[in-house]
DNA sequence: TTAGGGTTAG
């Protein structure tokens, strides 16, 4: 059977969001020769000169839609060595893939926008929005406020993009003067400050530009919107029930995430029988939700029925994903469920296909250590396939307070100390483990060493109520 | 050429 190269085009356009086609009509590119040059120049009409370009552009977006950020960027590479020439419609996935691949987007954002210059399409407003967007989450503000500033006429989704490098790189003067300045504001302007002072911490200013945002008559509030102002309501309640009633009497239905910001804003503020009717009451729900509803459970002491809630996604076809498995092995530690939290631990791979990161580990730690499995807990530790974090040692240094095992805590206090000699938590529950047994040389010892390295004991700070 | 840009859950 002949497929021709537009024909395939067709069909990768058709399954652009399925994993399983794309990778067999990727295959059948690879087959037919499709993704090389055309190997005959005299046949070029102008068409058809394009089509490998367009091949590779959407096959590219293609395995960005499936997840697979790193196959994008090696499609990249495939289609420089085969010299077909990127256009401007290739770079907007790539740095998407980008941001989606590495935790340092730095390394490739560099490379990549040099690519762009050389191939003559930083002129084009879609290709400089997307570096802006990549420098910004790249932690190279200036670089994107020079991609921003070199635009003749920035539109408004460059702007916005702007915008949100100035909340994501933290710098909220910078932000609102920018914003203010903007002559046109729509929701996803809005959004983004709102954000930008929820991740500062400044719930009181993220809730005023919400209350202006919604006096803003040409703009409407959406499920971003609300998700966002949502989670700035934790220290005022009430205002998170007002936002909740302007929802249900102005939205069709309470999205799977709106009803997550519920179900958390309730779930945090000890409203559990708001977060339980939330819930219930939804009739799309995601993993996320099931999440919120697992935390909110076991936060209020109802470890069991956050499992029995575990048990449940998974007969109602939820996929539990690092999240879940962070809330349930919390239940099974609060609940000395050693045997059930293990064993959850070890299916996280094989049969959710869940790989388990620090804080899992740190979940672990906690389980064994509550229990006094002290010596379980440092050998599971040293199985760890990367290094220990603060935080996993953080929670078998409080075990060894909890059990009085002064040995195994200065050990692990050593190692706090090369990994993290600025966390000073973990300096106080140290030196309270001394002061417990009366061995105050050491705890003045300790606290000499924190002076030493810089760590102040904030004022206040109770270790009695720390532990 | 008609594939491409900005906001949201722990």
């Amino acid at each position: 059977m002949f497929l021709s190269p537009e024909s395939l085009l067709q069909l990768l356009q058709r399954f652009i969001k399925n994993s399983i086609q794309i990778k067999q009509i990727h295959s059948l590119l690879i087959i037919s020769g499709n993704l090389l040059p055309n190997p005959n120049p005299n046949t070029n009409s102008s068409t058809f000169k394009w089509i490998p370009t367009l091949l590779y552009n959407t096959l590219i977006r293609a395995y960005l839609n499936i997840h697979l950020p790193h196959t994008t960027l090696l499609l990249f590479t495939h289609m420089l060595s085969h010299n077909i020439p990127p256009n401007p419609h290739t770079f907007p996935s790539l740095t998407k893939a980008t941001v989606a691949a590495y935790t340092t987007p730095s390394l490739i954002a560099k490379p990549l926008y040099t690519q762009a210059l050389k191939r003559g399409v930083l002129s084009d407003p879609f290709v400089q929005t997307s570096f802006i967007h990549l420098y910004a989450k790249s932690n190279c503000l200036s670089y994107a406020q020079k991609v921003f500033d070199e635009m003749p006429e920035p539109c408004l989704v460059s702007c916005n993009a702007m915008l949100d490098g100035f909340c994501k790189n933290g710098d909220m003067d910078s932000a609102v003067s920018f914003f203010e300045s903007m002559p046109v504001r729509d929701v996803y302007s809005w959004t983004t400050i709102i954000n930008g002072y929820n991740k500062r911490g400044c719930y009181d200013t993220a809730i005023r530009f919400f209350q202006r945002c919604l006096r803003d008559c040409s703009v409407k509030a959406n499920e971003a919107t609300f998700v966002s102002v949502l989670s700035a309501c934790v220290h005022s309640v009430t205002f998170g029930k007002q936002i909740h009633g302007y929802i249900i009497k102005n939205e069709d239905q309470v999205t799977p995430f709106i009803g997550t910001s519920l179900i958390y804003l309730y779930g945090k503020t000890g409203h559990l029988d708001y977060a339980t009717k939330v819930f219930e009451s939804m009739l799309k729900k995601e993993t996320c939700t099931w999440n919120a509803m697992i935390c909110a459970l076991s936060s209020h002491g109802k470890d069991k029925q956050a499992l029995e809630m575990f048990d449940k996604m998974k007969i109602e076809g939820y996929h539990p994903n690092e999240v879940t498995f962070v809330g349930i092995l919390a239940a099974c530690s609060n609940c000395n469920l050693i045997d059930l939290g293990l064993e959850l631990f070890d299916s996280m791979l094989p049969q959710f296909g869940v790989v388990p990161k620090m804080e899992h580990y740190g979940c672990v730690v906690d389980l064994l250590g509550r229990s006094g499995f002290l010596a379980e807990a440092k050998d599971f530790i040293s199985r760890m396939p990367f290094e220990a974090d603060a935080s996993v040692l953080g929670a078998l240094l409080g075990a060894c307070k909890l059990h009085g095992d002064i040995d195994l805590g200065n050990e692990v206090a050593k190692r706090l100390l090369e990994v993290d000699p600025q966390q000073c938590g973990q300096y106080i529950v140290l030196s309270s483990i001394y002061a417990d047994v009366e061995n105050w040389g050491h705890a003045a010892f300790l606290r000499n060493v924190m002076v030493g390295v810089g760590v102040h004991k904030p004022p206040g700070y109770s270790v009695v109520n720390s532990m």
